[in-house]
DNA sequence: TTGCTCCTCACGTCACGTGAGGTGGC
DNA sequence: TTGCTCCTCACGTCACGTGAGGTGGC
């Protein structure tokens, strides 16, 4: 191990400010040494750790992959093994997500509607162990909902919700005279999809009707912030930032087609 | 240790047989006996588990708790402590599965945003880890996605969801005039909000309109079990289940105000 | 001299999985 | 006699948290 006299450690950073540059602790830099996943750069002559900008940049990238979920087995195989397959192993984990997701929201409605019924039940002595046990809605088969939202030009109103709101584009998909089809949005806990007019199943834009027979609500973590990144990007604000009595702080906005949108986060208490 | 001979046995179970008919180890049985969560009824004179009926219902109501996401100290404490508060911990217990939903669904969505990428990359030999390392879109400020869909009548809406569909019923709310003005349904993700019709917003439900501006797709684990349930309750079919080129197997029906909804599964491959 | 950060063990966590080595009933 | 189930230790898992007891730099 490399041991430095302190009037070198010029660009060398201390184990206790890494961690707080990382937001991790000193115990677990230590655990990664010891599982050889990452190394100080070199060692004080008492012995303290010293880590080099090429260091530094390896922790950001192990907690960037620690945060797709990753192990540090994983991670450790991902750095340092040019042959191991990464794109596959994330391919393999999106999968045994989607699983975890489906049992915790099966899960999550399960709860609630057994909770719900707790709160209606007009005989407050009734064994609530006594309705888990004989409750048979935790197994609801409905898994995950899908907006999807009507526009006359697809691509437009996917670069104006990615741009101005913030969404992460998806996919946008054309037929073979050039039409788009399809589009994808991401937000944080699922996909929205868009689609064109048709007459088939009597779908139409807001801007065709004047009217919309839906809207979306999307949780922010700050309402305020969005709002002003959304009015410098030019977005059209319907009312601004509000806390409203049935406990939410929020504001309104229409996209490029007038579709109606909601921004909000739930208020403390 | 009450200890018995072979011959009263006669109501008892062994642990393998009990294991097995409880989808469980014997090793976890060994455990659940090891913390004091559930001992055998008796033992036999060369020191075999017997478990007699008020045991093994003890277990049924244990594997149901441990469904809900509880820990065997918090399980322990349902069975044992008649003072323990176990809808407190199951209100609890949700907003903390509300928050690994959010986090695995971020994941989720920012691991397939990355791999889209990389599917879209013309350059194969562009590193994944340096795409991986340089998106923001693992930082997407978006949270939960909620569809707020507008219908005249929201408690028959409320209701119809529910009855046909099979949604799990939330709080309807109404105001000091008895109109009912927000209502609720969870899916298996999260929650869809019925609104009212405002000229205000400019807000109307589809049978007003006689078009949509946008329509729900859910996810269920088999389409065509779904499908043969609404049937029966009555549900208006659009078309039946069907593979799409697009890669869902799925079918369509209207709801009592005309909204469009589409139940699928992904196929596989 | 006083704080603060740093060091190295080393046990604990949670719900079992996985042998190791051996015994009693059908 | 041969399988099968059963028994009791006891270590391993995963990514650290949490002290215990002590040392070096500002």
């Amino acid at each position: 191990v490399l041991r430095v006299a302190h009037d070198h450690h010029r660009n060398m950073i201390r184990v206790g400010d890494l961690a707080e540059a990382a937001g991790l602790t000193v115990r677990a830099l230590h655990h990664y040494e010891a599982i050889g996943l990452l190394s100080p750069s070199a060692r004080t002559e008492a012995g303290h750790r010293l880590y080099g900008p090429g260091t530094v940049e390896r922790l950001y990238r192990i907690t960037r992959l620690r945060r797709l979920g990753l192990s540090l087995d994983q991670i450790g195989r991902a750095l340092d093994d040019p042959n191991w397959n990464l794109a596959g192993a994330l391919r393999h984990h999106v999968s045994s997500v989607d699983t975890q997701i489906a049992a915790l929201t099966a899960l999550r409605t399960g709860v609630s509607a057994v909770l719900a019924d707790v709160d209606a039940a007009t005989d407050p002595t009734n064994d609530l162990l006594e309705l888990i046990t004989t409750m048979s809605t935790l197994d609801n088969p409905l898994r995950r909902r899908i907006s999807i939202l009507v526009y006359r030009d697809l691509p437009a109103a996917h670069a104006y919700l990615t741009d101005v709101f913030g969404f992460t584009p998806g996919d946008v998909t054309f037929d073979p005279d050039g039409n788009a089809v399809h589009a994808e949005l991401y937000a944080g806990d699922g996909v929205i999809w868009l689609h064109p007019e048709t007459d088939a199943f009597a779908l139409a834009s807001p801007q065709t009707l004047g009217k919309a027979t839906a809207t979306m609500a999307v949780m922010v973590d700050d309402v305020d912030e969005h709002h002003s990144v959304v009015t410098a990007k030019g977005g059209q604000i319907v009312y601004g930032p509000v806390d409203q009595p049935y406990g939410y702080r929020e504001y309104s906005a229409r996209d490029c087609e007038g579709a109606l949108w909601s921004f909000m986060k739930e208020l403390d208490q």
